[in-house]
RNA sequence: GUGGAUGUAGCUCAGUCGGUAAGAGCACCAGGUUGUGGCCCUGGGGGUCGAGGGUUCGAGUCCCUUCAUCCACCCCA
């Protein structure tokens, strides 16, 4: 194989799927502007030491997904694996706490891991996701997820289930670790090797694990909801009563953990059921110890990330949602090199005036130049011959209509436009 | 990183026991209509059968290696 290809877990976006694309960023733009977010673009690389402190050094993403590189003076870079972090560091680098106690943020944006690809999971994706910056309120936190489940039921997607986890904060966290170790110290020789490490460096994880024989000896674990603080216990059981106030349904899932470190108090996710084994659309909660710890003054935040891919599987498998098909409104047939002459002369304006048209290039027939021209979906057709050429007309024919008239060649450029004005108001 | 499945035309796929099988449909191009699209008919172009090696008189077909894709594990979006 000499030519080249994608790179593992990467995908050409084809011209014929950006439609559909467009359609859902726009509808994910409006969706976030109607909330009061406001859009912000981060490099889609920063310095590694970025995520390894945010996201935590020993979880997966860290560990072993990161595409990291050195650049030319030696500084250790990342392409980012998740928005949260360069958001917050946006947020920090820029001072835009200054100017308002709370900032709302939103991107849409590419994402990278190096992880093996699958149903579901590229080494290149994108994600939408925003962030919250500056309130302790429940209300908040109830915000964002209602914005979350907004975007999934105005395009239109069923059978979603929101999963909901407190994962307390720094004063109640680790006593639950310590709870965890205990409960968990009996039982240590019949969980997984992987479960041995997790429970020196986070035991958190092990509720998480899908071995048969861990789920078994944590079938009766103390889950974390069970030992929160009183403000965490608080915090979440407002949260609780206003998503229900909401009629947000939703279920409790103590085993909720999710993957990155900063996570505090509420912990959400949104599973389809109508994707494979990555049922996982979207995810979120809340990080109040984030700021602080990258650097700038303590400052709670709550958010959330989805992926598009796995929305446009959902979207593609659930409906068949309507794709503008491409149109051109004029096609300029030519025939012969003078008419060439006159119909780049005649597009350059029409273009110019942002009416869609275009000609042939590749020395067709007469015959051709209108399948070429039916085929793009063109309105219009305005043919240049060279015996209508002479006399200063061309033939402007009405593709739908299969009716044609002689009009003079230097009024065709207005005449075009008129009827096009005429047709679409 | 690990396991399973799959690689034949731009796309979806046939290809018998190893023996003139390099094939179909769609798409593309041309002609049927000397200058008029869609439907129809006829014809045409396009393939190092993923790559490399091996067995054999002979390999798309069997063996080995490798690469890629898909699915799954881990974990996540």
């Amino acid at each position: 194989m000499v030519s080249f290809q994608t790179v593992k877990g990467t995908h050409d976006i084809l011209p014929e799927e950006v439609g559909l694309w467009r359609c859902v960023e726009e509808k994910v733009r409006q969706m976030m502007e109607a909330y009061n977010y406001l859009e912000i673009r981060t490099p889609i690389f920063e310095h590694t030491e970025l995520f390894s402190r945010s996201i935590g050094q020993d979880t997966d993403i860290v560990g072993k997904e990161m595409y990291t590189f050195s650049d030319k003076g030696n500084r250790s870079l990342t392409l980012s694996p998740e928005g949260t972090a360069p958001v917050v560091r946006a947020y920090i680098q820029n001072n835009l706490g200054a100017q308002s106690p709370q900032v709302k943020l939103f991107y849409i944006a590419p994402m990278f891991r190096q992880e093996n690809p699958q149903q579901g999971r590229f080494r290149q994706f994108h994600q939408y996701g925003i962030e919250a910056i500056g309130s302790l309120d429940p209300a908040q936190d109830v915000e964002v997820i209602t914005l979350a489940m907004g975007i999934y039921s105005e395009l239109g997607l069923q059978k979603l289930s929101l999963r909901m986890n407190s994962v307390g904060c720094r004063i109640c966290r680790p006593i639950y670790r310590d709870v965890l170790r205990n409960f968990l110290k009996s039982r240590i020789s019949a969980l997984c090797k992987d479960c041995v490490q997790r429970h020196e460096e986070n035991p958190l994880r092990i509720l998480d694990c899908k071995e048969p024989a861990c789920r078994e000896q944590t079938e009766d674990i103390p889950f974390m909801i069970d030992h929160l603080c009183p403000e965490c216990s608080r915090h979440f059981a407002k949260v609780q009563e206003l998503l229900s106030q909401l009629d947000v349904a939703y279920v409790l899932d103590g085993r909720l953990v999710r993957g990155l470190d900063y996570y505090t108090k509420t912990a959400f996710e949104v599973l389809s059921g109508e994707l494979g084994a990555q049922d996982a659309l979207g995810g979120g909660g809340r990080y109040d110890d984030l700021i602080e710890m990258l650097g700038g003054s303590p400052t709670p935040a709550v958010g959330f990330a989805a992926g598009i891919e796995r929305l446009l599987m959902v979207l593609s498998r659930e409906k068949r949602p309507r794709v503008s098909p491409r149109s051109l409104d004029l096609f300029v047939v030519v025939l012969g090199d003078d008419a060439k002459k006159v119909a780049l002369k005649v597009l350059r304006q029409l273009r110019h005036k942002l009416v869609r048209c275009d000609t042939d290039f590749v020395g067709r027939s007469l015959k051709a130049q209108l399948r070429a021209a039916n085929r793009l979906g063109a309105r219009y057709a305005l043919i240049i011959g060279e015996e209508e050429l002479h006399r200063g007309k061309a033939i402007l024919r009405d593709m739908d209509k299969s009716q044609q008239e002689e009009i003079d060649l230097n009024e065709s450029v207005q005449e075009v436009c008129d009827r096009l004005a005429r047709r679409s108001p």
